[in-house]
DNA sequence: GTCTATACCCGGATAGAC
DNA sequence: GTCTATCCGGGTATAGAC
């Protein structure tokens, strides 16, 4: 932790390496889902050799967890001119319906880390729990300015963002017709307005941006 | 398709094998999912070798499709009496809040699935597509009688609906504290009457089926 | 730092004895 | 019908040369 003013020859090119791994794996995790990625393919891709790979991060293991920590920032990235959750969250998925490999990746892994023996487990928990508390933040807010219904618990709308997030992705990957984000924006329209403000055939609310 | 009055002797107990092997299958696919399976513990759990079970699947494909539609058929059976789709959709919710093994099988083989070379695929892509429709249909009977607001459209509440109930199902793997069907009926209410019905405190609807 | 070679393990599928 | 033995493929990780 003594950041050090710049690192000399070798160890840069030792970073540089990391990096052009990382996203070489973050490419076949993307393409293959956790199981069906090996270290081999990845090294091909890097145009190195599996054992050079281990040279750089020890353990398959080690390596896929550094790939979710890059995955994330990159997200991070992506959402952080949001507006409202719900636009963020339909936002995302109209994004993501460019990115079927990382879609991909996701639903899989997250799936398969629900065990708690997983690698990725702790990753994927915190993640969830860091998602829901910062959605629910942004509905409670959005319920004091009247921009959302009062009657139904913010916890629970923030998951079920999150949770219609996920299925319809599932959804997607199974049958690419379907469209995520118009179907998150109708429920977008379900959380509106204090109750009686809406009556029966409410137009399209303004940001509709494409899909 | 001749309905054989009675199996004799040896073929009836090659059926008994069988549905022995399935029930074994049906376990260990559901505790480690499909990729983290292998013939061999299924094997073991049902008192014999590898090479035995394979005397009645052929190949470990096979009987993976084969537990795939044993389990869809205990599914039917669970949801036989069902009343509206939200409803449903809820009970079963609850039901899989005891069956952790099932609900990780289900997401994560649903997840690899979604590629198009998977053996399951196909299976999957049906099961979504009926399971939608008749959802579809349901809501769009109680939208006749104004049981369900009409600004929404059918299907896209139908994959919400679905959607809804897998993105949860992961989250509770991830943190089982969570309420999945509490959560689900929570959507439900908003789901509820012609829009001028509800006035800003809406009493729990009745039949809340413990969780 | 990177390679080749190899050890090792585990899975599925097949052959052949009983 | 069931087993043992075996082959074959694929994966990770390690050893050792360059």
């Amino acid at each position: 932790m003594t950041t050090p003013r710049k690192p000399r020859g070798p160890y840069r090119k030792g970073l540089e390496r990391r990096q052009q791994i990382l996203r070489a794996a973050l490419e076949v995790f993307s393409e293959h889902g956790e199981r069906g990625s090996s270290l081999k393919e990845i090294a091909d891709r890097v145009g190195m050799s599996q054992a050079g790979v281990l040279h750089y991060f020890d353990s398959r293991e080690e390596l896929l967890l550094a790939v979710l920590a890059e995955r994330d920032a990159l997200d991070v990235e992506a959402t952080a001119d949001v507006t409202s959750p719900g636009e963020a969250v339909a936002r995302t998925a109209a994004h993501n319906a460019r990115q079927r490999g990382l879609v991909d990746l996701f639903v899989t892994l997250s799936a398969a880390a629900s065990d708690p023996e997983h690698p990725a487990n702790a990753f994927f928990v915190r993640r969830y729990e860091a998602l829901t508390e910062s959605i629910e933040d942004g509905l409670r807010k959005a319920q004091e300015r009247d921009t959302v219904r009062t009657d139904i618990r913010p916890d629970h709308m923030a998951r079920m963002l999150l949770a219609l997030s996920d299925g319809l992705q599932l959804q997607w990957l199974l049958n690419p017709g379907i469209d995520m984000s118009e179907t998150i924006q109708a429920f977008n329209l379900m959380c509106l307005g204090p109750s009686g403000e809406r009556d029966d055939a409410t137009p399209e609310t303004g940001s509709g941006d494409g899909a």
